[in-house]
DNA sequence: TCTTAAAAGATAGCGGTGTTATGTCATACT
DNA sequence: AGTATGACATAACACCGCTATCTTTTAAGA
């Protein structure tokens, strides 16, 4: 009448192993017979546990989306707004650069071996915004932003800075126009585009440059 | 001493199949065995053209900075090249739309089946940036843009389009912000944001889709 | 024109993948 | 204590990219 139940060490093993295999040999090391093999189980552990290994990638996109959350917590509220819209950004790109393999998988169109976001998964990744929008509208308080819709303002963060880190991953960003470069011009752009003077942006920008190094220490390369 | 010639129409049937297997059902349907079956020959004739089938993707590649050529040549130069420069970024969005599961091979970090991009293929992703480049100068003699370098101008340009329809062909934009409502909003704040006015931005940025949508025709969705 | 070398292409196989059918066994409730 | 039920192991299926092997075709040289 009733079962045996799962071990949920297992569960966890599986999920480790797996986002250890994907951060350090890339997607195409991810197998469930690799997985379950260092596990020491079976691949059908996999499917008990997962249902199968959509449902294990879908598991480390998730472990993604939390780990991009905790990078926006760790950003804080200072009382020059716009310096902080810089700050999430460089956060957003250390998170990315943090987890190469990963992040395409969350936000790139890509498909992992037939493996297809939901919407509601991407609703997960939608949600991390809220913290830009928060932030769009203290600058639009404080008279840096023009007049408007925050949700737009922090879409167009998102979508300039996911498009840096997504054709940096890609490897497409070289010199004299590297990412690093291309991240400083972008923000500074995005700034002044939203309403900001282009000295009060170059300031605040700079001003974020230095509070990141400081508070969150070197940023990752690749 | 004189070998056996290839046959050219099997090649070309081969990316033809392949390019329509792509744009149809979508990465997962590229495979050697179906390839080779729906152009009447073996696994084989993959390998004698191409060497493999990522030698077939990387010929679908380069077809695909083709399309995105003619996409920009059909770009007129008008005497606003504000405007001008908001259709290169129209043009971009349609030729990514156009091709839904080429854009991601090409500009994505994604590895398709264990393909990657080389250094050489990417140089020729690169190459199509010359017009805008060109155009981000044509803006700066106008004094619609502050003096800047122009290839980090059309960088920017770059970073901000491929982040929209990255993130459109992964179903990321909804409602309210839509990729459209994004795309006229990421146009504004650029233009903004390298130099021109809130009102002159706007204005161009009008201009260009007006233009966009009579050269053009309508933006073809997927 | 005939010979022949060399590459094209067909066939079959190898090792790999995700997934599933089947069988065994541990477990928690009746 | 007995038993039903789901976790897990094993093995197989259909598919994948790729390659070794073989046959066939072709065009250059004699």
């Amino acid at each position: 009448m009733s079962p045996r139940r799962s071990d949920p060490k297992t569960r966890d093993a599986l999920v480790d192993i797996g986002a250890r295999l994907l951060s350090l040999e890339g997607p195409d090391a991810l197998s469930t017979r690799r997985i379950a093999a260092e596990a020491g189980t079976s691949t059908m552990a996999v499917y008990t546990h997962f249902g199968g290994m959509n449902g294990l990638v879908r598991e480390m996109v998730y472990e993604g989306f939390r780990r991009l959350r905790d990078e926006f917590a760790r950003v804080t509220v200072t009382d020059d707004p716009v310096a902080d819209a810089a700050t999430y950004g460089r956060a957003y790109r250390r998170n990315a650069l943090a987890n190469p393999h990963l992040y395409p998988i969350m936000f790139g169109g890509t498909r992992l071996a037939g493996f297809e976001l939901t919407e509601e998964d991407r609703q997960h990744g939608r949600y991390n915004l809220l913290d830009v929008v928060n932030c769009a509208g203290r600058c639009i308080e404080a008279k840096r932003f023009r007049a408007a819709e925050t949700g737009m303002v922090a879409h167009q963060m998102w979508l300039a800075v996911h498009g840096l880190v997504s054709l940096e991953l890609g490897d497409y960003l070289i010199e004299p126009w590297t990412a690093d470069a291309c991240l400083e011009a972008q923000l500074v752009g995005l700034m002044i585009g939203a309403g900001d003077t282009e000295r009060a942006a170059t300031h605040s920008v700079a001003v974020s440059a230095k509070r990141f190094a400081g508070e969150f220490g070197a940023i990752a390369t690749v």
